[in-house]
This record gives structure tokens, sequence and C-alpha cells, in this order.
RNA sequence: UGGGCUAUCGUUCAAUUGGCAGGACAACGGAUUCUGACUCCGUUAAUCUUGGUUCGAGUCCAGGUAGCCCAGCCA
């Protein structure tokens, strides 16, 4: 699959700043030409589209410039990591439609070389094991306009250091009892070089190596030293990394290793979307929401349930584009790109969320005919279905009204349209029970009218979807709305959580009905239903009493001629 | 009274590196339409601020302003 990366530059456009250090480095033969990119997750959850716009990157990257991209699990933190996170992640990366080929790395996989690198800075006198509290080496720390202070353990001798950390390698202190920190220097202005912990105590299960390691690595010495092993060339990581890149580069240079160059780009913010890992472990772990797979989510895994595809969601990341000022993109732009997609490829059925009867009072009882109709008027090439016609059918309960006003092109007492594909039907009358709720609306269709046009080619000016009321399945529409009201979630009022923004309409469970066609779409397979939107064959449902997400709606200007009317 | 980074239409990304500020999304108007969808055409709309250099500044220089990140034994 080759789909995906920069078919939206406009022409002419120029390339975002990441692709002109490439350009660059390309120009001056600092890596000789080579691209090789990586993406390393912690799999320590899901992944969501945040992550989507740096898989693109890194992997498109990678595609554009011949060159290869690693998958790498980031994984030295054992307590919040697990197998099923690992697994997701892959499924996930594929599904987005990438390959990182044999190139599958774990960060734990080099706890070995780690530790002898470890080792290599104390003998140079680079590092040193610090046997001071946590809250003790936060208040030797300094503050941020504050130079910090030494720690008194900061001149063992090379031989205690070694021998001390061997000790912590083989177990035999309790958390928290020494690190292993840098010696680099505590007054320095960029706080992440005051001293900087490389590793820590840990007597925990690693989902990988087991209860093999007593001490972890920490990030800021872990991945720089993977990037370099792995012959990264450009490791791009977000923002909040900046201030680190001074230590990736401080640890290679120490250890005279190769050195990657370390570039950051903004992550990505979505209005009305919580893209914090934290806030989605919260809202699966209290079961706010059904799994890191509810279409509610902006997890890759929620969003493939719910019917996205991963070709718009490439697109998407290759619409915002790349750049390192913090931005926040409207939902809208991700609507556009998931109907720019299904509209070439969703077949078109038709269904009925909230129906009216209508009776057709000349049409004969107990008739059923065929009609055929294309499954996308668009392209001929995905064929035809026959959907079923006959005396009673149902509609939409909005296509009607009994009193309309100006510019309302669809069924009213007296005006005729068109049944899509079907016939023109005129209504001529209307049924009401004793709260006056419309329970039936009885018409006149027009014979001549077969196949939605009429010999005397006199035109209508609404067409309105329908289903046969005797053959038309039963089934069940889950109408999904982004999960969160506020413009910024991330951004709650005093007194509130993040929780009290959460829509309680983010979905509702509709009974309806459909061609029955409908039960022939397996899960997964994306439709449109006729003026309804785009819809996603769920994996709940089965053909007897099928389900479907609504992925989004179709653009509607009635809503807003209404208003222009009043 | 620290350090790092950022600032262009409502949103987002560009601007051949000093030479007419452009695209996409959104909005609005129109055409078309057997989905009020799609498609097509058009319109609105931006260089944070104050100076300076220059024939010419979004771009270079100086000073302001605003926002983001950093004081985990998280990543």
């Amino acid at each position: 699959m080759e789909t995906g990366n920069r078919e939206a530059r406009p022409e002419g456009a120029g390339k975002d700043f990441i692709r002109n250090i490439i350009d660059a480095d390309n120009a001056s033969g600092r890596f000789n030409k080579r691209v090789h990119t990586r993406f390393p997750p912690e799999p320590n959850g899901y992944l969501h589209i945040g992550h989507a716009k740096s898989i693109c990157l890194n992997f498109g990257l990678a595609r554009e410039y011949n060159g290869k991209c690693n998958l790498r699990f980031d994984d030295t933190n054992p307590l919040k990591e697990s197998t099923e996170y690992v697994d997701s992640i892959k499924t996930d990366v594929r599904w987005l439609g990438f390959d990182w080929e044999d190139r599958e790395f774990f960060s734990s996989d080099y706890f070995e070389k780690l530790y002898l690198l470890a080792e290599e800075l104390i003998k140079m006198g680079k590092a040193y094991v610090d046997s001071l509290s946590a809250d003790e080496i936060r208040e030797y720390r300094g503050t941020l306009t504050a130079p910090g202070k030494n720690s008194p353990y900061r001149e063992r001798s090379v031989e205690e250091n070694l021998d001390l950390f061997r000790r912590m390698k083989a177990g035999e202190f309790a958390e928290g009892a020494h690190v292993l920190r840098a010696k680099i220097d505590m007054a320095a202005p960029n706080v992440v070089m005051r001293d900087p912990t490389l590793y820590r105590i840990r007597h925990a299960e690693h989902h990988r190596s087991g209860g093999k390691w007593r001490i972890y690595p920490m990030y800021d010495f872990t991945h720089c030293i993977s990037d370099s092993l792995e012959g990264i060339t450009h490791s791009l990581c977000t923002l909040e990394f900046e201030n680190n890149r001074e230590l990736y580069d401080w640890v290679l240079e120490t250890l005279n290793l190769y050195r990657p160059q370390q570039t950051e780009f903004a992550r990505l913010n979505i209005t009305r979307t919580v893209l914090s890992k934290r806030k989605l472990i919260q809202l699966v772990m209290e079961k706010h929401v059904n799994g890191w797979d509810d279409p509610r989510l902006p997890t890759l895994s929620g969003m493939r349930r719910r019917g996205y595809t991963p070709e718009a969601i490439r697109e998407f990341c290759a619409r915002i584009g790349i750049a390192r000022a913090d931005s926040t993109v409207e939902y809208g732009m991700l609507d556009f790109c998931v109907r720019e997609h299904l509209n070439r490829v969703a077949p078109r059925l038709m269904a009925v969320l909230d129906p009216v009867k209508v009776v057709i009072e000349n049409y004969p009882a107990g008739q059923t005919e065929w009609f055929e109709m294309p499954l996308n008027p668009e392209d001929e090439s995905q064929g035809c279905r026959k959907t079923p016609f006959s005396r009673e059918i149902w509609i939409e309960r909005d296509d009607f009204m009994e009193n309309p006003p100006a510019k309302f092109f669809r069924l009213a007492p007296g005006r005729e349209v068109r049944l899509r594909y079907a016939y023109y039907i005129t209504c001529k009358d209307v049924k009401h029970d004793e709260a006056g709720n419309i329970t039936e609306i009885i018409c006149a269709y027009d014979p001549e009218s077969r196949g939605g046009g009429t010999p005397d080619g006199r035109k209508v000016k609404g067409t309105l979807h329908w289903v046969a009321a005797n053959e038309a399945v039963a089934l069940e529409a889950r109408l999904y709305e982004h999960l969160f009201d506020k413009d910024d979630p991330e951004d709650v009022p005093a007194g509130q959580t993040f929780l009290d923004s959460i829509n309680p309409n983010s979905l509702r469970v509709v009974k309806a009905f459909g061609e029955p066609a409908v039960a022939g779409y397996g899960p997964g397979s994306r439709l449109q239903f006729e003026r309804l939107g785009y819809f996603c064959a769920d994996p709940d449902g089965t053909p007897e009493n099928p389900v479907f997400n609504r992925t989004v709606g179709l653009k509607d200007s009635w809503g807003k001629i209404a208003a222009k009317t009043e």
C-alpha cells in the first residue's frame, strides 16, 4: 500500500522543516544520504490519532527517501508496560498501512549493552551512585531560577561507584536506596543537565525480561543509545523533549558513540478531543467507556471500529503538516478526510432511523417488485443491488411536514416527490392519533414514473430515501458523537475535572430499518445510508441483527435553510 | 528572578531564503444534482508589537508583548 504521503501537498508549496533538514543533510552528506527513522512508543496504552501523526511522519519519511523506519518499544519502565499494549500497537501500525519488516526492536533488548555503557561512564568518572532519597535529590536539584548543589555522594571513587552499581544490579538494595546519576553540572541552567538519573532500582517483573533485572535505565540514557545502536539518522520526537536534546547529545558524545540528530515537532491537538494518554487510561480503567476500542475514543482501535479508514487518517496527517508551533486542528478537518475517502469507496444503501409509515393507496396490496439500483452512482464498477418495493413503506419522519416552510423540498400535503430509484408519489392525506402525532401518510403513486422519471419529464424538488415496510430488516444504529463537548477539554473550569466535559449524548442507540441487503455487509465494512451518513458494520452485530456505527454524517443545509426562513 | 522554544487568514501548513503573502479545511454566495450529499465556479479573510537597515522586510537587526516546555527514581 503506497498511498497517503504528501499527495495532498499542493503544487509549488514548500516542504516542511523536517524535510528541509533531511534535504540539507543529504546535500552535505552528513549521514551518507541515509534516512533511517523510528517510531518508539512506550507500550503503556493503546495508540491514538496523535500517534498516527508520528507514525505517518516517520514511516512516510522512510518511504519518500528510500530509507527505513524501525518499530521500537520503549519499555524501560516495567511498572506501566504490558504485552497487551505491545500487541495492540503492532496491530494498529499495520492497520494504518505501515510495515517495519524485520526491524522490530525493544529497548529492553539493549539492557545488557546499556548496563555495560553505564559502567563505562562510571569508569570515566562521568557517573556516580547517589544515595540521597528521592526527596533529597529534588531539594538538591535547586529550582528553575536557583542553581542546585552537589550531592555529598558525588565524589565517591570509581571503585566504590562500580561496586555499588554492581550490587544494585545484583539486587542487594531496596528500591529507592540508590540511583546512578550522570556527573554533569548541578548549576546548569537547563535543569535536565543537573546530574540526571540514569538508573533506578526496581524489583519488578518486566513484561519481556521478567525478573532478570533489578535496575532499569531511564529514558534519557536509553533512548539516545537505542537510536545510536540502530543507526537512526533522524530521531523525531515531540516538543516536550527539546530540553532533553542536550542530554541526548551529551550521553552519545561522552561515550563516543554514533550520534543521530534529534529534531522536535509539535504534537497533535484536535478540538474537543482528549489525546492525553493519562486521561485515556483513566476513561478506560474507570469504565466511562467500553474499553480501548470504544468508538467514541480517538484511539486508532476506536476509530477503526467507528469506521474511519486508514487512508483517511493518513490523508489527515498529510494535510495538517508538521511544524514547531503549538497548534490545534479543527475536528472538521478529520471529518472532511473521512467523508472524502468514504464517498469514493462506500456502497450506498437506504435505511430509516425514525420511521413514519407511508401507504400508497393505489398500489396493489400484497405486491412486491424489485428495483435495481447502483451501489455507488459515481462508480459503476461497484455494481448494483436489488431492493424490494411495496404498498407500505417507511420514510424518515423528518422528510414530511404538514405545514412546510418555504424551501422545504420534501413531502407535504398535496406535494409530489420522488422515492429514490422508484416512483413519484403525491401526498393525499395524513392520519393522526389522539395526541395529534402523525401515524400514517396516504399517498398515490404514478405508475408512469417507474425508475424515478416520467415520460412528460416533469420535475420534483425532493427525492426521499425509503424502505419497504414488510421486507426491511431491523437493525441497530449507534450514533456516536465526539465524547467531549468543550472546545478544549484539557482546559476545564476550576472545580471541574475533564470528565465533566463529556457529552452525555455521545452515544445514542436507535432501532432502524434498512434494506435486506445490509445483512450482507460484514464487520468493519463501511457503507453510506443515503442521506444519513457513513456507517460501519460493528462486530457486535449479527447477520440477523446487524449493528452499524455512524462514522460521520453528511453535510446538510436543511438546518440552515430552516433557520433562515424563521 | 534561570534555560529552551514559538508567533502568518476563523483553523492549519506554505512563501523560490530580501522581490506581487499562496494552498487546504471552515464560513459565505452561485451553478449543477434521482442523496439539500458529492462535484464545479466565485467571495470573505492573516504577517503579535515598536523601532531600525534597505529601492524593497513575513524573511535581516534591536527592544517589547503573548504562549508553550523543563525542578519524576515517567516517557
